[in-house]
DNA sequence: CCCCGATCATTTGTATGCAAACGGAGTGTG
DNA sequence: CACACTCCGTTTGCATACAAATGATCGGGG
């Protein structure tokens, strides 16, 4: 006896009612991104996850142009240029034309920005650490090696 | 023969350094989610993803005030509002004052909606289903049990 | 019964994020 | 050299997200 026999023959009401939202990834992933950005945003007030992932990405490439970090940092056209005009704005970042391609504007860490980027480097390293935190080390490497193939 | 020796002896400069925004777990979460995104409106290009949780929330809960309903699909009081208004506008949803409790909107499913979730529902399963494409069958499972203690 | 804290919905401000369209600038081909 | 194609940056419009403040309402305690 199974309730096989209570299902409708066709296939919509199968999966209307076969759907559980809470099993979904993208759900899922949507959660555990709320969470990250309130550790995040709890740790280091002063620069959200994007912001700060731009001078991750100067820190480690040097000065590049602003599309050229967008796709760096996967953002695309418009987001960048609100990440960069409000660190600009801040003086963190320096915008420059580039002399060899007056299409571009090369976008360079500041000493401040740098500075910045430096002394808040272990906390953001911490961060990724507390929102792991509900795995063992094993599950985060696992984890982790699974999550990048889906990014 | 190591490189140690050319670290610098305080720690600032070493977390700079060994800061690999690839490697961090808010980076990755941010470019699946991307993905799952691009995914989600390449195939259901009529409803968000957070449209999509709302009404599949209340197909399975039936009618709940706006409040609640957010705190059941993970979405702010703000966020809520405005994907109840825009369902709204499209005759998905109806809402209605509570008798019992007139702080409270009670949000429901309109026929429309619960035979547009109904036709739906198994492309987002689909949808889930691409996301996870690039991984194996046991490996989606270890990862969807991963991500729930994340979530 | 009145007050106090909690809850509900709303509004405002700020920050991603994507699509689409635009003009300016490089590039390669015929 | 002219043209088409592409890339770059910008702008607009829409849709999440969160913080903070507000006003209305509900609940319980004194």
């Amino acid at each position: 006896m199974t309730f096989a026999a209570r299902r409708p023959a066709a296939g919509t009401r199968d999966a209307a009612d076969g759907y559980r939202l809470d099993d979904q990834v993208g759900y899922l992933l949507r959660r555990a991104s709320q969470r990250h950005l309130a550790i995040f945003a709890a740790r280091i007030p002063e620069l959200t996850p994007t912001q700060f992932a731009a001078l991750a990405r100067l820190n480690q490439m040097g000065p590049l142009s602003q599309n050229l970090l967008g796709r760096e940092t996967s953002m695309d056209a418009s987001t960048i240029k609100g990440v960069i005009d409000r660190l600009a704005a801040r003086g963190l970042v320096a915008t420059d034309p580039d002399p060899e391609d007056r299409r571009r504007l090369v976008v360079s860490l500041t000493e401040a920005g740098r500075a910045l980027f430096a002394g808040l480097a272990a906390e953001a390293l911490a961060i990724s650490e507390e929102t792991l935190a509900p795995l063992t080390a094993a599950e985060r490497r696992q984890f982790l090696s699974l999550l990048r193939k889906l990014a």
